[in-house]
This record gives structure tokens, C-alpha cells and sequence, in this order.
DNA sequence: GAATACATGTAAGGGGTTACATGATTCT
DNA sequence: AGAATCATGTAACCCCTTACATGTATTC
């Protein structure tokens, strides 16, 4: 249900559209919290229904007009009430290290490839964030003195940081392992 | 759709019953996929259903008779052709994160306790997988020379290892952050 | 006597993914 | 002319979580 707390978290960070949150979720937000537009578009409709945010219809030149929310008293309780509760740490999914133990039964050289799309993929994800991390904390048109919002977000994208670097210096690892077993057959073929 | 693979690698490994997939999927699986017995039983029985998985009644003394489960042909053949199609590098969903922005709303002193508990328990994994490593890969009691399965498990372990050890760090990091903004008042009560 | 391990399930509900659907405007 | 951006939704399906349900044997 934390789907409802992040989206409550990024219109008390801004207002704004369905379409609006969803770009977000594509970005900043994107680092932590994924979400489709779909999603976003029924639990909007469902929060406001039970009275956690307010809308107002913002007409629009040139453009549809949009739905903006923001957060009503009943959802700032909502969030509050749900940051003193403590929450369960999560726990891991992960394909690709199905994949890599799957393999066993097949041709190890045959995941090569694969391995080397997730690499690229979280280089490209790394390179974005510190980018974003440039443009919006370290860099020289940040602001100077970070207030207690930013500073929180500026951790949370280190966390980003700190996982896309510790995936890529696995996903070495793993290449590494697999040209290693490149020349020997399939073993666990039991 | 990975928990069915998951399950089918699992039993490649080593033929069982629900309930001891279910405890591996506790303890060797556990750090790269979790999945409950209730999901276990259910796909179990899907899959036996569509063919791709054998069953055996065995009786047992002093216990509850088992069905063990193996992996029949077309389960082998599901399992390759997975293998040999791309999947999409994971995207994120972390609630911690989600509560740390949410924090700039409300006191950032009341996440350290949340943090330091996320802390140990990520800490615990930690030993845990290590242990493990010691007992089953790098340990005088381990196999000499690793076969090319148990050099995948030692990689997938390692990317486990890896996992917990960024988000100590990371979780250091927040703490921190945390401390630093102890003396200031929410700011972001906009 | 109570807790833990072994063993297998059902049922209800919620959350997420994928596909489908529409329509105006702006950019190449 | 076609693609991309802005903007909002519906519907079907699948997966996952949580709670409930049962029963024996062993260990503390």
C-alpha cells in the first residue's frame, strides 16, 4: 500500500495531475517507487473519493484540461499515522539471479548477453542520477544551503547511487564467473 | 511469472515437497526471491496440472505422507525458453525510501529508531550469508574445486552479500542525515 | 503442558501489469 | 504525413498477502 504514501509524499512535495505524477514517477520518484499511469489514475480517483486529497479543475489553453490534487487534511493524518508505524524490511526479487542459478541446467555463455543489457541499463541509470545529483545538490546552481526536504531527498538519491554502483560491480562479477565457466559443459545436467 | 522458474530451478537442485520448498525459499533462495507456502502449494498444483511438473506420494513414518515434486520434460523445456528471452532489469520499490521524503513533513527524529531497526535486520542477513559462505563455498569443510552450479549459487550469494552490505552503508549514511537534521524543525510544512 | 517441526491446503481481498480506448496539439 | 506530448481513463487478468483451517510427532 505504499503506493498511496508516495504519491501523498510527492503532492505535498508539488500539486499536480495524474499525467504530472506519473512523469515523476518516471523520475525522481522512479529511483525507490515505480508506478504506471493506470495505477496512478485509480488511486487518485480512490484517495479523493475517500477524502485524502482535493482536486481542482484546471482549465487549459492549447491543451486538455487537467485534474489537479493535492493533499487534504484527512490524507496528511493518513501519511503521518503511517510514518510512526514500522514497517516490515523488504524483501528481495530478483530475475536475473534466477536466471544466473538457472543457468546451470543450460549454457552458461548463453546468459552473456543478457547480462551485459542489465549492465548497460544500470550505467545508463547511474549516469542519470548523478547527473541529477549535479543539477539539483552538489552542483553549482544547486541551492547553497540545503533545507531538511532537500537533504532527504539528497540521501535517498545517494542510496540510488550507492545500489546502481554495487549492481554494476556485481553484474561484473557475474560476467566474470560466467566466462570463467565458458569452457566447461553444463555440469548439473541431473 | 518468475516464481514458477524459481520453483523449477529450486527442484532441478533438488527434488521436494511444498514444504521444504518453502523452507529453502526461507534460506538459499531466500535472498534473491521469497515466496510463501500458501503461493508454493498453489503454483505447485498449477503446474503439476499443466504437465511441467512430476508428483510422487511418498508415505513416511511419524510424519504426514509428502507429495515430492520433480521437474518433468516440458518443465525443463518451459524453463530453457525462459532462459533464452530477455527480461527487464528490476525496477525499485523501497517503502523506507518512500518514508524518509515523507519525513520532510513531519519530525525526521522519528524515522531513527525505524532506521536503526532496518539496520539490525539488515545486519542479521548479513552474518547469515556470510555464514553460509563460509559453511558452503569459501570454508575448509567446503567442496575444492566449486562445479559450475555451485560457482552460480557462489555468485548469486555474493551479489546477496553485496546487497546488504551497501545498505548498511547506506543506512549509516541516512542515519546521519538523519542526526544532522535533529536540531531543526520540520521546514517543508508547506 | 506448551511450543516447535512437519505437512497441506482454502478463501478473500488487494495491488500490479497489460491491453485497449480516445482525442487535441505540436514538432519533424 | 507521422510521431511525440499532453491528458484521462476502462477492463481483464494475474500475482501476492493475510487470515483461516487441520492434524501428528517431537522436544523442552
Amino acid at each position: 500500500m505504499a503506493l498511496d504514501h508516495a504519491i501523498l509524499v510527492s503532492l505535498l512535495e508539488k500539486p499536480g495531475s495524474g499525467y504530472e505524477l506519473a512523469r515523476r514517477f518516471d523520475r525522481s520518484i522512479g529511483y525507490f517507487w515505480t508506478a504506471t499511469h493506470q495505477q496512478i489514475y485509480r488511486v487518485l480517483a480512490r484517495m479523493e473519493g475517500d477524502g485524502l486529497l482535493a482536486v481542482r479543475e484546471v482549465p487549459q489553453q492549447g491543451r486538455p484540461d487537467k485534474k489537479e490534487y493535492s493533499v487534504a487534511g484527512p490524507g496528511r493524518s493518513a501519511l503521518a499515522g503511517w510514518l510512526h508505524e514500522p514497517i516490515e524490511p523488504e524483501s528481495l526479487r530478483h530475475d536475473l539471479a534466477v536466471k544466473i542459478r538457472g543457468v546451470a541446467f543450460d549454457d552458461p555463455a548463453a546468459l552473456v548477453q543478457e547480462v551485459e543489457r542489465h549492465h548497460r541499463a544500470h550505467s545508463d541509470r547511474l549516469a542519470r542520477y548523478l547527473a541529477g545529483e549535479l543539477r539539483d545538490f552538489t552542483g553549482p546552481d544547486a541551492p547553497a544551503p540545503l533545507d531538511a526536504g532537500q537533504e532527504l531527498q539528497h540521501v535517498v538519491l545517494r542510496g540510488g547511487i550507492a545500489y546502481e554502483r554495487m549492481t554494476i560491480a556485481w553484474l561484473d562479477d557475474v560476467l566474470a564467473t560466467l566466462h570463467r565457466l565458458g569452457g566447461t559443459a553444463p555440469t548439473a545436467t541431473a
